[in-house]
DNA sequence: CTGAAAGCGCTTACAG
DNA sequence: CTGAAAGCGCTTACAG
């Protein structure tokens, strides 16, 4: 906890080495056009000879300033995630901003916490998946302060700021019309949960297929679970426990895809052949798979970036209103969907 | 950038509303036991009412501690990284310790520079999986400062610091012992760089499996390329242009397993049936592949909270001599290694 | 148990 | 172009 610094160098002490005043030394380390070059460079000597180190939280606090963010997401063992992380952590590099992580396990209230943590760290701004169903009280409060959050992958209803994240019923559209246009009339729908703005945007693009078809929805086929892979595990159990099963599945992501596909070859089922699949978001791990699997792509690592620009612009003082950013999902055809249904 | 917090509330602020001293607020904040209940009260609901927000970066500041650490990675999006991140995170957390992350991408000069931030932003101390090759130097300058340094997965010869990692040697023994025991006589070492220590050791470990075997090496074997799927494509390219190809291959991690694999597929050649794999880490993907990928568990997730307790032990002042902690290798013994060698 | 003063390391007007 | 002073929001001795 404590900072030993054994012989901590500060600005004062780079100043009388080089004998000059404080400011005029912190003008140097601030590049500033107002110091001959006689002195810049004395002073830039002197804090080479004496070690000096640059107390960044310092000067933010005396200038009002912050070069962090704070990120909040639900877990980072989890390739959807890890790839958000990437696309914010490399765009927000750019602005020479730095990331304080928090993850919630879908707790809220370890999501409370995290937010408290990040608000008493001075971060500018926050990028938070928010706890499905959490109230968006607090993110306002957050916004009053001064501090813009924008919601990325999963939306509040009340929750007045930016929101990046993919056009979910598109996503869904796309997904079981290629299903339909398979043949298959048995289609289920397992993974993740209502509560989830994501679930309902792909459930609606579901239903919309199954109605532009002229097709009946059959409820039993629609199962909520985790969205792990012991959640498409489980989904899959039921499923089969069906008196009349499927012949394709939708799941709400590939990481349920991955944990279906388990089963199923458990179950003896083949799946891509016996059993179409599709999944969504294609983190990595789904071009590895066997069969490859057939997803919607949510592009996590490009919501990272739009997510990061866009707080960035509003940490910068931005003052549009709150702007949803909706990105064009992608279906991304391999090798799971090889079964062509009943046509 | 600017914190235009639009009424910004100060503990003077508070202090003001409850009739007390600024000091006095601050000893209520650390929950003091010198304080009579009734301005505890006072103090606590005022902080209420007019939404305080407790200013870390000050209090540190003045109190000369920290409350961040530093993690520098390779890159985020390699599962054995992720799964490190989230064992350090995790770990951390229970400390009150919040991690400001950076990736490398294994430059030398990205590696100063982060080394550099990081300091500025006070940390309290250092988790580094090094660029391979780079001077020790820089380190060993951070820990005089008085912060410390954990290196991890990647050791750097002079460094005078603590290190966490895998026994490497160990591990490359098993693996390829376990194909000698298979029958493989002709078994490829792919991926990886012999800069990095951690290749070293696993080749050590595949020279000593031989040497016990009383077989000769075959220097063609052992090819380098980056550790990544490519990387892994490259390699198994390199391996079919061979006049005598392996029947078995070690690859330096999963990740470059993964790549083998498929460049194998591509090939007409199936993965565990025409030839045997192992790779090292065992990262999630191992056991989704198919065949599931035979690997050697170097445990990166408790690498990372072995790291995180060990650095935090250093910045609450162990003086120790700097330790090494090396965690035992395990052979998971999954489906890529069906076939039989030559026996 | 509480208050007035000094200080963490820096930057920001304001003079000169 | 450079210096002396005040202040960012907090904590830390030191009195009382």
């Amino acid at each position: 906890m404590k900072l030993e610094k054994k012989t901590h160098i500060t600005l004062q002490d780079v100043a009388k080495h080089a004998g000059v005043s404080r400011a005029t030394a912190s003008l140097v380390l601030r590049g500033s056009k107002h110091i001959t070059e006689s002195t810049r460079e004395k002073v830039l000597t002197s804090m080479q000879q004496l070690g000096y180190v640059y107390d960044r939280v310092a000067a933010n606090l005396r200038s009002k300033v912050s070069t962090t963010v704070g990120l909040i997401i639900m877990e980072l063992a989890n390739p959807f995630y890890s790839e958000l992380l990437v696309g914010i952590h490399q765009e927000l590099d750019k602005f020479g901003q730095t990331v304080i992580l928090g993850t919630t396990f879908d707790s809220e209230s370890i999501q409370e916490r995290l937010l408290s943590t990040m608000l008493e760290h001075r971060v500018g701004g926050i990028i938070l998946s928010a706890v499905p169903g959490s109230p968006s009280e607090p993110i306002n409060r957050i916004e009053q302060l001064g501090i813009p959050v924008v919601l990325v992958g999963r939306r509040l209803p009340e929750a007045k700021c930016d929101y990046v994240g993919v056009d979910n019923i598109m996503g869904g559209r796309i997904a079981v019309d290629y299903l339909i246009h398979k043949g298959h009339r048995r289609i289920a729908f397992i993974g993740g949960y209502s509560q989830l703005s994501s679930w309902q945007g792909r459930k609606q693009g579901y239903d919309k297929a199954f109605e532009q078809a002229g097709l009946p929805i059959d409820p039993a086929m629609i199962i909520e679970s985790p969205a792990t892979r012991q959640g498409g595990i489980d989904a899959i159990e039921k499923l089969l426990r069906l008196p009349n099963r499927p012949t394709a599945i939708f799941c709400y992501n590939d990481t349920i895809a991955i944990g279906a596909m388990m089963k199923l070859q458990d179950a003896g089922i083949c799946p891509g052949q016996d059993m179409a699949i599709v999944g969504f978001d294609d983190i990595p791990e789904a071009a590895i798979l066997s069969p490859k699997l057939t997803t919607v792509s949510s592009f996590p690592r490009m919501m990272g970036a739009h997510a990061a620009r866009l707080l960035y612009s509003r940490i910068e003082g931005s003052t549009l209103d709150p702007t949803a950013v909706i990105l064009e999902p992608q279906l991304i055809i391999r090798d799971s969907c090889k079964f062509s249904g009943s046509s």
